[in-house]
DNA sequence: ATGACGCCCTAGGGGCGA
């Protein structure tokens, strides 16, 4: 079984991509985020007629996540993060399909950083910690898969000493997700390829994807249920090649059925 | 230090991303 995580960057601007990479690399599971679209603006037909169900949590303008699913619809199980009745960004959903919970987030971005951005980013870390440690307890396979917006080591960026401020690298944010890690959870890119320098975000300016200047922000999180199944996993770095890409590239896991 | 690009929308420039 295939699990994919891609930010989009505007699901309707970024329709024939998705379509495209759909249909040429056939996931099980999808999670997207940066849908940037209200709910009734999300393309279901079209993402139906290439042969998936999705359930998704759209808003205007900003954020938005889906999970996509071939054949089978995915069983929402809840959609936003407990701990905070004031938050009103969309930016978290989760589904039970091919016998796996499957967690799709989009941690926020927090630049500028020290501000209010940070404190959102922080807090919202936290409820996250706090949801990933019940699903740990509830004993089921997870995949929390995303974009977490935290470059987690200086592996992770091309040129580590130019974030050294910036909300993605700051030490706290760093020791957030790798207290989130210690919970239990496998990154699994980075178990599987151990000390390359992979990448799953270039930005658009520069030509930063002609110089591979580009950062990890984008992981699956396997609970230790999931561990032993993992067979591979990798980013689909050619999608960033393609015309209209998003500057995100799509990542996944194979897991065994 | 800034801006480069590309998305969104009260559609023209401004906000935001990372």
């Amino acid at each position: 079984m295939k699990i994919a995580t891609y930010n989009v960057n505007g699901i309707n601007a970024r329709l024939p991509v998705l379509l495209r990479w759909l249909t040429e690399t056939t996931p099980d599971v999808v999670c997207l985020q940066e849908l940037k679209a209200p709910t009734e603006k999300f393309p279901l037909n079209a993402i139906q007629e290439v042969g998936y169900q999705a359930i998704w949590h759209g808003q205007k303008s900003w954020n938005g996540v889906a999970i996509l699913s071939r054949n089978e619809q995915p069983t929402e199980i809840r959609r936003g993060l407990s701990g905070d009745p004031d938050d009103t960004q969309s930016r978290y959903i989760e589904a039970k399909v091919n016998g796996i919970l499957v967690g799709c987030l989009y941690l926020p971005n927090g630049n500028p950083a020290p501000g209010p951005k940070l404190d959102y980013k922080m807090s919202w870390f936290t409820r996250l910690q706090a949801h990933a440690a019940t699903l740990l307890d509830s004993d089921v396979p997870v995949v929390l898969a995303g974009d977490y917006n935290v470059i987690p080591t200086e592996l992770d960026a091309y040129r580590p000493e130019r974030w050294l401020e910036d909300a993605l690298f700051l030490p706290e944010v760093r020791q957030a997700y790798q207290s989130l890690l210690a919970q239990g959870w496998t990154d699994a890119l980075r178990q599987v390829h151990e000390k390359e320098a992979i990448y799953t975000f270039w930005d658009y300016f520069r030509g930063a994807f002609t110089r591979n200047a580009g950062l990890r922000i984008d992981y699956l999180l396997l609970s230790p249920h999931l561990k032993p199944r993992l067979v591979s996993a990798g980013v689909d770095k050619e999608v960033r090649g393609w015309e209209k890409s998003s500057d995100h590239a799509p990542v996944w896991v194979e897991l065994t059925d």
